[in-house]
DNA sequence: TTCGGCCGTCAAGAACGCGTCAAAGGTGTC
DNA sequence: GACACCTTTGACGCGTTCTTGACGGCCGAA
């Protein structure tokens, strides 16, 4: 989860800011001075800083700069002027952003992903296990024991349907028309063809399937 | 010296630019539009890239998905547009920041400054191992043997695409939108020309590829 | 029990995609 | 203007994949 803290002495901003990157999946922290701020973020060590200029206790600058002394986190800055020397000067401090109030709640969300894309790019692989296979569907990558499996593209497609629906029935009428086309209804053959071959691909056993299963008469269901 | 790449369409903003720039010691390149925006930058390789929306060949967002799909190099797009829609879009197709014209210079260059303040300590220098060849994309130098390879920049550029995705399938579409701009879907004729190319420079084997390896119907992908 | 529907399997030809070679534009350099 | 280099295009052979048809087994319904 990634860790904003928020600085600002409006409570009713603070708390605007606290619902909405709570609803967008941040995990934040909030401040209603310099000093709390330089406090708080030594305790929870943020992955980003929102921060409004203005507070009762410091100058900007110092905050920024006081943070900078040990952190690399990004820090955004809100606030009410608008003249160019105030954005240079805390640009110039530190900041990494400079937004003027009022702002727009989306795009104060987008800058704040734009900083953390930067710094915390995840390279994460989602990786699907299916008994002694595993899925790499981002990288298209199957791998049986250890050793590559190569699925040709539609069996890739097939493969996906399902698995993006772990557990639940998909209907033939379905898996046809993502696979091959909404003009396509009854060539239930083309399924019972390219099942079995993932059968014999993943399964241990391809005539008693485990997790690539038939529902007759319905359609296929992938069980993880 | 920072490489900074202008785009921009009006002739006397980007004579503008490139001058206060050059004035602060950036060295620039400037494009007039997207298409030589994207060639600009694969033949320079900038350090930051000031891109004005707006141009005549191609959407703002293509732009920023074609210089991302191989640079991490911050973008800073200037707009006249001044909707938050706009600044979302653009900020999470993967710009860094977004400045509204009329701009004041002084921001726009603490912008850049704080833009090149990040990246700049932080580049490292990648040198990815391919059997007996090592590439160093950030000095565009590939040594074979200890021998030095010369590529042509498209072959650059498709090499970068798939190092910089390594081990993860990346489709012909992906490519070709990456190294020959959104125009190209189905060029595919392209893509063969140059990963044989590739291969003959880089692999071993060149008949029998170990690292750039072809999945039929699909893509290529590189393995470390 | 018999029948029909549905599924798994096998086996073909057709179609497609890839690697390769060759050559024609295009661009910048000397 | 000639040259070299890079990019774009076209064409061919070959292996793989897709499509299509047919057969037999299983199961529930008549």
């Amino acid at each position: 989860m990634i860790k904003v803290l928020v600085v600002d002495d409006e409570p009713q901003i603070a708390r605007a800011l606290r619902i909405n990157l709570a609803a967008h999946g941040y995990e934040v922290t909030t401040a209603a001075d310099g000093a709390q701020a330089l406090r708080a973020a030594a305790a929870v060590v943020p992955d980003l800083v929102v921060l409004d200029l203005g507070l009762p206790d410091m100058d900007g600058s110092e905050v920024i700069e006081g943070l900078r002394g040990w952190s690399k986190a990004p820090i955004l800055v809100l606030s009410g002027r608008a003249a160019s020397a105030e954005k240079i000067a805390a640009l110039d401090a530190g900041a990494d952003d400079y937004v003027t109030k009022p702002f727009d709640i989306g795009e104060l969300l987008a800058r704040v992903r734009a900083a953390t894309r930067r710094s915390g790019p995840g390279s994460d692989s989602p990786v699907t296990a299916i008994g002694p296979v595993t899925v790499d569907l981002a990288a298209r990558e199957v791998r049986k024991d250890g050793d590559e499996v190569r699925l040709t593209p539609t069996e890739w497609q097939l493969l996906e349907v399902l698995l993006r629906n772990p557990g639940k029935l998909v209907s033939q009428r379905e898996l046809l028309h993502r696979v091959w086309g909404p003009n396509y209804d009854r060539e239930t053959n083309y399924l019972r063809q390219y099942m079995a071959q993932l059968r014999r691909k993943l399964e241990a056993d391809p005539a008693r399937p485990v997790h690539l299963l038939t529902e007759p008469g319905m359609g296929y269901r992938f069980r993880p």
